[in-house]
DNA sequence: GTAATACTTAGGCATCTACTTAAGTGTACT
DNA sequence: AGTACACTTAAGTAGATGCCTAAGTATTAC
């Protein structure tokens, strides 16, 4: 498999779950500690670290330790990876509707025999 | 959680496996039954209906059986769902960055006391 | 009516996910 | 030095995912 494709399967899957956009949703405001992105949650710590390195695997979010906090920040690059996907996808549809009327266009009965 | 939630999940989930994404890309090309959807992988047909059936329930892709052919297509709106979120998440982005902006011009020498 | 086609159903198996609790480790405060 | 804090590591469990093979059902073709 390509490294784009494993880099999509991992924002893809890291984004299907309601915690983690929930996370990604706090990050895009500003970074915050692990407790801080903790808190909301009612989720033990290890759940929420596990969590956390579902979205750093997928380079969507980034963390630095100093001293004995780690600083989470989101990596907004990663963001764009995905959308470029939707982008290609809304592309080729585009095209096969436009192909699609100028078919219609030149034969207005349906299919030529 | 909300069904909006549950259903970016699913939609989500749905596009974390490269042969899923494939079948999303033949059939944002044009509608195809079953077994020429399965034809490009060396996979058994009951995989593939098993990620057919992960499209199904995310709603990206819908499917009826006339005869004993069934024929699946796109749903496009499904798509623009997640692009959404992919729209707000930059929305929160660009707004943190102005604001940082603003900041940064009244206050060039650094966090006021 | 027999046979080929196009799925469908059922069961099984290895791995991954999403949590848990309990017990560390390293840093900062007093 | 002692304690609180912010994680980290380890180990375990229930359920989902990603495959498989084998057998079944409904159409269509001959």
């Amino acid at each position: 498999m390509s490294p784009r494709a494993a880099k999509l399967d991992l924002t893809f899957q890291a984004l299907a779950d309601p915690t983690r956009r929930s996370m990604v949703e706090r990050l895009s405001r500003g970074p915050a500690s692990v407790s801080e992105l903790a808190q909301p949650f009612a989720m033990s710590l290890p759940a929420v670290v596990q969590h956390l390195a579902m979205l750093e695997d997928s380079g969507l979010v980034r963390s630095e330790k100093v001293g004995r906090v780690r600083t989470c920040r989101m990596e907004p690059a990663a963001l764009s990876l995905a959308e470029q996907w939707f982008n290609r996808r809304r592309t080729n549809w585009d095209q096969r509707l436009d192909r699609l009327g100028e078919h219609l266009k030149r034969f207005p009965d349906g299919e030529p025999k």
